[in-house]
DNA sequence: TACATAGTGTTATATTATAACAATTTAAAT
DNA sequence: ATTTAAATTGTTATAATATAACACTATGTA
């Protein structure tokens, strides 16, 4: 069931820039950290961000137009997914709390509806710079 | 404490205009539609939904770079919205459910971090669509 | 009145993202 | 092994989204 996903040559390059990246990274930032190793057009990092987020390898941050790498083993496809993020220094983390998704995977709204994806950020101050 | 606030000219011009759409609005599509009233610029466009984001009578719908107008009397601000998203018809449904505000307004994460501020997004068929 | 704050108008430019086309690689199925 | 479909790549051009910088005007309030 933990199908391995092999990543083509670009996306493994984009993958792994991101991974190893403290912070979000964006498009073009990450363009340029690679275009020594070959990638020189916006649409390359764009082809291999759309697959690695289609996969679950990554994440994009909405509010920030910025992508980090999964860190959290259970969600293998990106359909359910929580973000804290500091308006200060703007780190993000992950936040991976079952009760938070189970409340969430739930939740339907007042016609019943249910929902097959979501995505959550939330905003506030980190530890560091409250 | 319902401090009614006035717009400017601009910001009403342009609040109005989403506020009668069924739809969100693209920044790009409101200025389409406001350049008989005299607003010709992006930045005059941008300038006014900063501000109605700012004090709460639009929200920007983070995945689709698009502004729809609060229907929830209850946010004076917008710091804890929750929105549906059908993903084939693109219709946006603002949520308000007092258990799910409840649940996220008072959600830690494992550091016991608060937050002052969420967005989520919500993504699914809606009844027309399934 | 004077002062600060918010809003306006304008030009230019930065940033983010996709369209369209041709070629190549990979995986899988015969 | 050969064919075929699907995925990936490379490339140029362009679309869509958003902000910088500057000068000026209106509004609220002390």
């Amino acid at each position: 069931m933990d199908k391995m996903q092999t990543l083509s040559k670009n996306q493994q390059i984009i993958f792994d820039l991101i991974d190893k990246s403290p912070e979000p990274m964006k498009a073009y930032s990450i363009l340029h950290n690679v275009q020594k190793k070959g990638i020189k057009a916006p649409l390359q990092v764009y082809r291999a961000l759309d697959k690695l987020v289609k996969i679950g390898k990554i994440h994009k941050i909405e509010s920030r137009n910025a992508f980090i790498a999964c860190h959290n083993s259970s969600c293998q496809v990106s359909k359910a997914t929580a973000f804290s993020i500091c308006e200060i220094c703007e780190k993000v983390t992950e936040i991976s709390s079952a009760s938070l998704s189970k409340y969430l995977t739930n939740f339907k709204d007042k016609d019943g509806m249910k929902y097959s994806k979501y995505n959550l950020e939330f905003f506030g101050l980190c530890k560091k710079c409250r």
